[in-house]
DNA sequence: GAAGTCATGTAAAATGTTACATGATTCA
DNA sequence: TGAATCATGTAACATTTTACATGACTTC
Protein backbone atom coordinates (compact mmCIF):
# COMPACT_ATOMS: atom_id res chain seq x y z
CA UNK A 1 0.00 0.00 0.00
CA UNK A 2 1.37 3.28 -1.29
CA UNK A 3 0.78 7.03 -0.68
CA UNK A 4 -2.11 6.56 -3.74
CA UNK A 5 -3.85 3.86 -2.01
CA UNK A 6 -4.05 6.16 1.58
CA UNK A 7 -5.33 9.30 -0.61
CA UNK A 8 -8.20 6.81 -2.10
CA UNK A 9 -8.87 5.61 1.01
CA UNK A 10 -9.30 9.51 2.44
CA UNK A 11 -11.31 10.33 -0.55
CA UNK A 12 -13.70 7.56 1.00
CA UNK A 13 -14.78 10.09 3.69
CA UNK A 14 -15.15 13.21 1.51
CA UNK A 15 -13.72 14.85 -1.51
CA UNK A 16 -10.55 16.80 -1.07
CA UNK A 17 -8.06 18.79 -2.50
CA UNK A 18 -3.76 17.97 -2.48
CA UNK A 19 -3.78 20.95 0.19
CA UNK A 20 -6.55 19.21 2.56
CA UNK A 21 -4.91 15.24 2.43
CA UNK A 22 -1.53 16.78 3.72
CA UNK A 23 -3.58 18.07 6.55
CA UNK A 24 -5.77 14.51 6.88
CA UNK A 25 -2.09 12.88 6.73
CA UNK A 26 -0.83 15.16 9.43
CA UNK A 27 -3.79 15.08 12.25
CA UNK A 28 -4.63 11.56 11.98
CA UNK A 29 -1.94 9.81 10.12
CA UNK A 30 1.02 11.60 10.65
CA UNK A 31 2.21 8.92 13.53
CA UNK A 32 2.54 5.72 11.06
CA UNK A 33 2.26 7.06 7.75
CA UNK A 34 3.91 10.26 6.86
CA UNK A 35 3.53 12.18 3.72
CA UNK A 36 4.47 15.58 2.10
CA UNK A 37 3.27 17.47 -0.86
CA UNK A 38 5.98 16.38 -2.65
CA UNK A 39 4.25 12.56 -2.44
CA UNK A 40 0.42 13.92 -2.26
CA UNK A 41 0.34 15.58 -5.40
CA UNK A 42 1.93 13.19 -8.03
CA UNK A 43 -0.14 10.79 -6.45
CA UNK A 44 -3.37 12.71 -7.55
CA UNK A 45 -1.77 13.12 -10.67
CA UNK A 46 -1.16 9.38 -11.38
CA UNK A 47 -4.53 8.54 -9.69
CA UNK A 48 -6.66 10.86 -11.95
CA UNK A 49 -4.52 9.66 -15.07
CA UNK A 50 -6.28 6.03 -14.49
CA UNK A 51 -9.34 7.24 -13.69
CA UNK A 52 -9.51 5.97 -10.27
CA UNK A 53 -10.37 9.61 -8.41
CA UNK A 54 -11.80 12.40 -11.09
CA UNK A 55 -11.37 15.99 -10.52
CA UNK A 56 -12.57 19.81 -10.47
CA UNK A 57 -11.37 22.80 -10.66
CA UNK A 58 -12.31 25.17 -7.81
CA UNK A 59 -12.00 28.89 -8.71
CA UNK A 60 -12.06 31.34 -5.29
CA UNK A 61 -12.48 34.57 -3.81
CA UNK A 62 -9.24 36.03 -2.84
CA UNK A 63 -7.63 32.57 -2.56
CA UNK A 64 -5.45 30.47 -5.03
CA UNK A 65 -8.09 27.92 -6.47
CA UNK A 66 -8.18 24.48 -5.55
CA UNK A 67 -8.23 21.44 -7.79
CA UNK A 68 -11.27 19.14 -5.52
CA UNK A 69 -10.80 15.42 -6.40
CA UNK A 70 -13.70 12.82 -5.93
CA UNK A 71 -12.86 8.93 -5.89
CA UNK A 72 -14.45 7.06 -8.49
CA UNK A 73 -16.73 3.74 -8.42
CA UNK A 74 -13.47 2.66 -10.62
CA UNK A 75 -11.25 4.12 -7.33
CA UNK A 76 -13.51 2.42 -5.30
CA UNK A 77 -12.92 -1.18 -6.77
CA UNK A 78 -9.08 -0.64 -7.00
CA UNK A 79 -9.12 0.35 -3.73
CA UNK A 80 -10.81 -2.87 -2.44
CA UNK A 81 -8.15 -5.11 -4.51
CA UNK A 82 -5.71 -3.04 -2.31
CA UNK A 83 -7.01 -3.59 0.74
CA UNK A 84 -7.52 -7.05 0.47
CA UNK A 85 -3.75 -8.64 1.57
CA UNK A 86 -3.97 -10.51 4.76
CA UNK A 87 -0.66 -9.23 5.98
CA UNK A 88 -0.34 -5.74 5.37
CA UNK A 89 3.25 -4.45 6.67
CA UNK A 90 3.75 -2.57 9.72
CA UNK A 91 7.71 -1.35 9.53
CA UNK A 92 9.86 0.67 11.94
CA UNK A 93 12.85 2.61 10.64
CA UNK A 94 14.81 3.38 13.88
CA UNK A 95 17.90 5.85 13.29
CA UNK A 96 17.37 6.37 17.44
CA UNK A 97 17.52 2.53 18.15
CA UNK A 98 20.53 2.33 16.04
CA UNK A 99 22.35 5.06 17.70
CA UNK A 100 21.31 3.28 20.80
CA UNK A 101 22.64 0.16 19.81
CA UNK A 102 25.72 1.95 19.75
CA UNK A 103 26.16 4.02 22.95
CA UNK A 104 29.12 2.69 23.73
CA UNK A 105 30.67 4.66 21.54
CA UNK A 106 28.99 8.09 22.59
CA UNK A 107 29.54 10.03 25.85
CA UNK A 108 26.77 10.14 28.75
CA UNK A 109 25.67 14.09 27.97
CA UNK A 110 24.80 13.35 24.39
CA UNK A 111 22.77 10.07 25.26
CA UNK A 112 20.50 12.11 27.86
CA UNK A 113 20.33 14.83 25.27
CA UNK A 114 18.97 11.90 22.72
CA UNK A 115 16.61 10.02 25.40
CA UNK A 116 15.30 13.82 26.43
CA UNK A 117 14.78 14.25 23.18
CA UNK A 118 12.94 11.02 22.40
CA UNK A 119 10.87 11.48 25.51
CA UNK A 120 9.43 15.00 24.16
CA UNK A 121 8.75 13.46 20.96
CA UNK A 122 6.19 10.55 22.54
CA UNK A 123 4.76 13.60 24.56
CA UNK A 124 4.54 15.31 20.67
CA UNK A 125 2.95 12.53 19.51
CA UNK A 126 0.45 11.68 22.47
CA UNK A 127 -0.38 15.38 22.40
CA UNK A 128 -1.14 15.41 18.48
CA UNK A 129 -3.46 12.18 18.72
CA UNK A 130 -5.57 13.56 21.96
CA UNK A 131 -5.52 16.74 19.95
CA UNK A 132 -7.15 14.75 16.82
CA UNK A 133 -9.50 12.63 18.88
CA UNK A 134 -10.70 16.14 20.32
CA UNK A 135 -11.25 17.78 17.55
CA UNK A 136 -13.12 15.08 15.96
CA UNK A 137 -15.71 15.83 19.00
CA UNK A 138 -15.03 13.98 21.75
CA UNK A 139 -14.04 10.11 20.34
CA UNK A 140 -17.45 8.94 20.03
CA UNK A 141 -17.77 10.59 16.72
CA UNK A 142 -14.87 9.13 15.29
CA UNK A 143 -15.43 5.80 12.93
CA UNK A 144 -14.19 2.50 14.89
CA UNK A 145 -11.00 2.49 12.58
CA UNK A 146 -9.69 5.79 13.38
CA UNK A 147 -10.20 5.61 16.94
CA UNK A 148 -8.39 1.95 17.12
CA UNK A 149 -5.56 3.60 15.14
CA UNK A 150 -5.54 6.78 17.75
CA UNK A 151 -5.25 4.59 20.40
CA UNK A 152 -2.61 2.27 18.93
CA UNK A 153 -0.76 5.48 18.65
CA UNK A 154 -1.08 6.43 22.16
CA UNK A 155 -0.37 2.79 23.72
CA UNK A 156 2.90 2.48 21.76
CA UNK A 157 3.57 6.07 22.28
CA UNK A 158 3.37 5.73 25.92
CA UNK A 159 4.99 2.41 26.05
CA UNK A 160 7.44 3.71 24.63
CA UNK A 161 7.84 6.91 26.93
CA UNK A 162 7.81 4.61 30.13
CA UNK A 163 10.41 2.37 28.62
CA UNK A 164 12.81 5.32 28.30
CA UNK A 165 12.37 6.71 31.69
CA UNK A 166 12.67 2.71 33.18
CA UNK A 167 15.87 1.99 31.47
CA UNK A 168 17.79 5.25 30.90
CA UNK A 169 19.83 3.86 33.46
CA UNK A 170 21.23 1.17 31.61
CA UNK A 171 22.54 3.28 29.08
CA UNK A 172 23.55 6.45 31.24
CA UNK A 173 25.34 4.95 34.59
CA UNK A 174 27.90 2.62 33.12
CA UNK A 175 28.00 1.17 37.20
CA UNK A 176 24.38 -0.59 36.49
CA UNK A 177 25.73 -2.50 33.96
CA UNK A 178 24.41 -5.49 35.65
CA UNK A 179 20.95 -3.90 36.00
CA UNK A 180 19.26 -4.88 32.89
CA UNK A 181 16.01 -3.84 31.41
CA UNK A 182 13.09 -3.23 33.90
CA UNK A 183 10.18 -3.71 31.50
CA UNK A 184 10.58 -7.23 30.04
CA UNK A 185 8.17 -8.57 27.61
CA UNK A 186 6.02 -11.44 29.39
CA UNK B 1 21.87 7.41 9.25
CA UNK B 2 21.63 5.26 6.89
CA UNK B 3 22.76 1.30 5.85
CA UNK B 4 26.40 2.89 5.25
CA UNK B 5 26.79 3.88 8.69
CA UNK B 6 24.82 1.07 10.35
CA UNK B 7 27.20 -0.79 8.51
CA UNK B 8 30.44 1.31 10.18
CA UNK B 9 29.03 1.12 13.19
CA UNK B 10 28.98 -2.73 13.14
CA UNK B 11 32.11 -2.94 12.14
CA UNK B 12 33.89 -1.78 15.14
CA UNK B 13 32.86 -4.56 17.14
CA UNK B 14 34.81 -6.51 14.98
CA UNK B 15 35.92 -7.29 11.27
CA UNK B 16 32.93 -9.22 8.92
CA UNK B 17 32.42 -10.17 5.40
CA UNK B 18 28.57 -8.67 3.74
CA UNK B 19 27.65 -11.91 4.64
CA UNK B 20 27.64 -11.61 7.94
CA UNK B 21 26.87 -8.27 8.29
CA UNK B 22 23.25 -9.69 6.84
CA UNK B 23 23.03 -12.36 9.77
CA UNK B 24 23.94 -9.43 12.11
CA UNK B 25 20.66 -7.43 10.52
CA UNK B 26 18.87 -10.53 10.91
CA UNK B 27 19.71 -11.01 14.48
CA UNK B 28 19.91 -7.55 16.34
CA UNK B 29 18.53 -4.59 13.74
CA UNK B 30 15.75 -6.83 12.33
CA UNK B 31 12.97 -5.00 14.14
CA UNK B 32 13.98 -1.61 13.77
CA UNK B 33 16.57 -1.17 11.29
CA UNK B 34 15.87 -4.07 8.20
CA UNK B 35 18.64 -4.18 5.26
CA UNK B 36 19.18 -6.40 2.96
CA UNK B 37 22.17 -7.87 0.53
CA UNK B 38 21.17 -5.09 -1.75
CA UNK B 39 21.82 -2.40 0.33
CA UNK B 40 24.83 -3.96 2.13
CA UNK B 41 27.13 -4.70 -0.15
CA UNK B 42 26.38 -1.41 -2.38
CA UNK B 43 27.22 0.30 1.39
CA UNK B 44 30.72 -1.57 1.85
CA UNK B 45 31.81 -0.99 -1.43
CA UNK B 46 31.33 2.32 -1.13
CA UNK B 47 32.69 3.00 2.46
CA UNK B 48 36.16 1.08 0.49
CA UNK B 49 35.80 3.48 -2.22
CA UNK B 50 36.19 6.37 0.13
CA UNK B 51 38.66 5.21 2.39
CA UNK B 52 36.23 3.96 5.47
CA UNK B 53 37.03 0.80 5.77
CA UNK B 54 39.39 -1.71 4.79
CA UNK B 55 38.71 -4.84 2.77
CA UNK B 56 40.61 -7.91 2.30
CA UNK B 57 40.32 -10.89 0.59
CA UNK B 58 40.12 -14.69 2.36
CA UNK B 59 40.11 -17.29 0.00
CA UNK B 60 38.74 -20.71 1.73
CA UNK B 61 38.67 -23.85 1.41
CA UNK B 62 35.79 -25.59 -0.23
CA UNK B 63 34.03 -22.34 0.22
CA UNK B 64 33.60 -19.33 -1.76
CA UNK B 65 35.90 -16.40 -0.66
CA UNK B 66 35.39 -13.96 1.92
CA UNK B 67 35.93 -10.14 1.32
CA UNK B 68 36.29 -9.38 5.26
CA UNK B 69 35.96 -5.07 5.98
CA UNK B 70 37.36 -3.95 8.72
CA UNK B 71 36.95 -0.17 10.01
CA UNK B 72 39.92 2.22 9.11
CA UNK B 73 40.35 5.11 11.44
CA UNK B 74 38.74 7.80 8.91
CA UNK B 75 36.02 5.28 9.40
CA UNK B 76 36.34 5.83 13.04
CA UNK B 77 36.23 9.71 12.99
CA UNK B 78 33.03 9.39 10.31
CA UNK B 79 30.97 7.46 12.49
CA UNK B 80 31.43 9.62 15.21
CA UNK B 81 30.35 12.55 13.22
CA UNK B 82 27.20 10.64 12.65
CA UNK B 83 26.21 9.83 16.20
CA UNK B 84 26.30 13.68 16.93
CA UNK B 85 22.81 14.26 15.54
CA UNK B 86 20.66 15.17 18.76
CA UNK B 87 17.48 14.42 17.04
CA UNK B 88 17.61 10.96 15.56
CA UNK B 89 14.59 9.93 13.87
CA UNK B 90 12.19 7.03 14.48
CA UNK B 91 9.38 6.59 11.97
CA UNK B 92 7.44 3.96 11.50
CA UNK B 93 5.34 3.01 8.48
CA UNK B 94 2.69 0.87 8.14
CA UNK B 95 0.36 -0.58 5.70
CA UNK B 96 -1.64 -2.34 8.96
CA UNK B 97 -2.55 0.77 10.49
CA UNK B 98 -3.28 2.21 7.67
CA UNK B 99 -5.63 -0.38 6.60
CA UNK B 100 -7.42 -0.32 10.19
CA UNK B 101 -7.94 2.97 9.61
CA UNK B 102 -10.44 2.00 6.70
CA UNK B 103 -11.88 -0.79 8.60
CA UNK B 104 -15.10 0.06 7.89
CA UNK B 105 -14.62 -0.75 4.12
CA UNK B 106 -13.96 -4.54 5.08
CA UNK B 107 -15.36 -7.36 6.10
CA UNK B 108 -15.09 -8.59 9.51
CA UNK B 109 -13.88 -11.89 8.79
CA UNK B 110 -10.80 -9.96 6.98
CA UNK B 111 -10.31 -7.51 9.70
CA UNK B 112 -10.06 -10.80 12.34
CA UNK B 113 -7.32 -12.28 9.98
CA UNK B 114 -5.77 -9.25 9.68
CA UNK B 115 -4.96 -8.98 13.42
CA UNK B 116 -4.32 -12.47 13.87
CA UNK B 117 -1.87 -12.24 11.02
CA UNK B 118 0.01 -9.12 12.96
CA UNK B 119 -0.72 -10.70 16.97
CA UNK B 120 1.17 -13.79 15.20
CA UNK B 121 4.15 -11.02 13.44
CA UNK B 122 4.48 -10.10 17.09
CA UNK B 123 5.32 -13.18 19.16
CA UNK B 124 7.14 -13.98 16.25
CA UNK B 125 9.63 -10.71 16.87
CA UNK B 126 9.48 -11.57 20.67
CA UNK B 127 10.86 -15.50 20.13
CA UNK B 128 13.39 -13.51 17.68
CA UNK B 129 14.55 -11.27 20.53
CA UNK B 130 14.99 -13.48 23.10
CA UNK B 131 16.55 -15.66 20.71
CA UNK B 132 19.59 -13.18 20.30
CA UNK B 133 19.63 -12.41 23.72
CA UNK B 134 20.21 -16.08 24.65
CA UNK B 135 22.23 -16.44 22.28
CA UNK B 136 24.50 -14.10 23.11
CA UNK B 137 25.00 -15.75 26.74
CA UNK B 138 22.22 -14.95 29.01
CA UNK B 139 22.20 -11.31 28.07
CA UNK B 140 24.64 -10.09 31.22
CA UNK B 141 26.90 -10.38 28.21
CA UNK B 142 25.42 -8.32 25.91
CA UNK B 143 26.87 -4.41 25.36
CA UNK B 144 24.88 -1.92 27.20
CA UNK B 145 23.30 -0.79 24.10
CA UNK B 146 22.05 -3.75 22.58
CA UNK B 147 20.43 -4.95 25.54
CA UNK B 148 18.68 -1.12 26.18
CA UNK B 149 17.50 -1.85 22.60
CA UNK B 150 16.66 -5.25 22.71
CA UNK B 151 14.30 -4.47 25.80
CA UNK B 152 12.39 -1.53 23.65
CA UNK B 153 11.72 -3.94 20.99
CA UNK B 154 10.37 -6.66 23.53
CA UNK B 155 8.72 -3.65 25.09
CA UNK B 156 7.26 -2.23 22.11
CA UNK B 157 5.89 -5.45 20.89
CA UNK B 158 4.08 -6.52 23.46
CA UNK B 159 2.31 -3.60 24.15
CA UNK B 160 1.06 -4.06 20.39
CA UNK B 161 0.08 -7.33 21.19
CA UNK B 162 -1.25 -6.51 24.08
CA UNK B 163 -3.34 -3.41 22.66
CA UNK B 164 -4.72 -5.38 19.59
CA UNK B 165 -6.45 -7.85 22.23
CA UNK B 166 -7.89 -6.02 24.29
CA UNK B 167 -9.32 -3.82 21.35
CA UNK B 168 -10.02 -5.73 18.39
CA UNK B 169 -14.19 -5.68 19.67
CA UNK B 170 -13.44 -2.11 18.73
CA UNK B 171 -13.47 -3.46 15.29
CA UNK B 172 -15.05 -6.49 14.76
CA UNK B 173 -18.29 -5.97 16.48
CA UNK B 174 -19.58 -3.42 15.26
CA UNK B 175 -22.53 -3.19 17.84
CA UNK B 176 -19.39 -2.05 20.28
CA UNK B 177 -18.89 0.67 18.59
CA UNK B 178 -19.27 2.96 21.71
CA UNK B 179 -17.05 0.99 24.14
CA UNK B 180 -13.71 3.12 22.74
CA UNK B 181 -10.78 1.85 23.05
CA UNK B 182 -9.49 0.26 26.31
CA UNK B 183 -6.04 1.24 27.00
CA UNK B 184 -5.54 5.05 26.69
CA UNK B 185 -2.43 6.66 27.45
CA UNK B 186 -2.01 8.13 30.62
C1' DG C 1 7.86 44.49 7.73
C1' DA C 2 7.85 39.62 8.80
C1' DA C 3 5.74 35.42 9.44
C1' DG C 4 2.16 32.36 8.59
C1' DT C 5 -1.71 30.32 5.84
C1' DC C 6 -3.73 29.04 1.51
C1' DA C 7 -2.68 26.60 -2.78
C1' DT C 8 -0.31 24.25 -6.62
C1' DG C 9 3.22 21.84 -8.58
C1' DT C 10 8.17 20.06 -10.73
C1' DA C 11 12.78 18.14 -10.81
C1' DA C 12 16.67 16.16 -9.01
C1' DA C 13 18.75 13.41 -5.66
C1' DA C 14 18.82 9.85 -2.41
C1' DT C 15 17.57 5.45 -0.98
C1' DG C 16 15.86 1.03 -0.77
C1' DT C 17 13.60 -3.26 -2.81
C1' DT C 18 13.39 -6.96 -5.99
C1' DA C 19 14.85 -9.86 -9.26
C1' DC C 20 18.52 -11.76 -11.59
C1' DA C 21 23.08 -14.18 -12.03
C1' DT C 22 26.58 -17.63 -10.43
C1' DG C 23 28.45 -21.72 -8.16
C1' DA C 24 30.30 -25.11 -4.60
C1' DT C 25 29.21 -27.81 -0.48
C1' DT C 26 26.48 -30.14 2.85
C1' DC C 27 22.67 -32.53 4.76
C1' DA C 28 18.45 -35.31 4.53
C1' DT D 1 17.56 -35.47 -5.84
C1' DG D 2 16.31 -31.41 -3.53
C1' DA D 3 16.88 -27.92 -0.17
C1' DA D 4 19.67 -25.18 2.60
C1' DT D 5 23.91 -22.66 3.59
C1' DC D 6 27.87 -20.18 2.19
C1' DA D 7 29.24 -16.19 -0.63
C1' DT D 8 29.28 -12.24 -3.90
C1' DG D 9 27.38 -8.91 -6.63
C1' DT D 10 24.54 -5.95 -10.45
C1' DA D 11 20.71 -3.66 -12.63
C1' DA D 12 16.24 -2.15 -13.00
C1' DC D 13 12.60 -0.39 -10.60
C1' DA D 14 9.89 1.93 -7.16
C1' DT D 15 9.47 5.35 -3.91
C1' DT D 16 10.28 9.18 -1.03
C1' DT D 17 12.58 13.34 0.34
C1' DT D 18 14.25 17.83 -0.57
C1' DA D 19 14.71 21.86 -2.76
C1' DC D 20 12.94 24.94 -5.89
C1' DA D 21 9.26 27.99 -7.97
C1' DT D 22 5.16 31.13 -7.61
C1' DG D 23 1.85 34.39 -5.55
C1' DA D 24 -1.99 36.58 -2.84
C1' DC D 25 -3.90 37.51 1.65
C1' DT D 26 -3.89 37.94 6.70
C1' DT D 27 -2.24 38.69 11.23
C1' DC D 28 1.13 40.43 14.55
Amino acid sequence: MDVKTVCLGMLTQGDASGYDLKKYFESSFGHFFAAGYGSIYPALAALADQGLVSCEEVPQERKPDRKVYSITDQGRAELQAALVDPNPSHKVRSEFLAMMFFAHLLDENHIDTVLNNRVAECDRLLQSIKAFEEQAGGCDCLPSGARFVAGFGKAIASACRHYIEENRKVLVEREARDAGPKVAAG
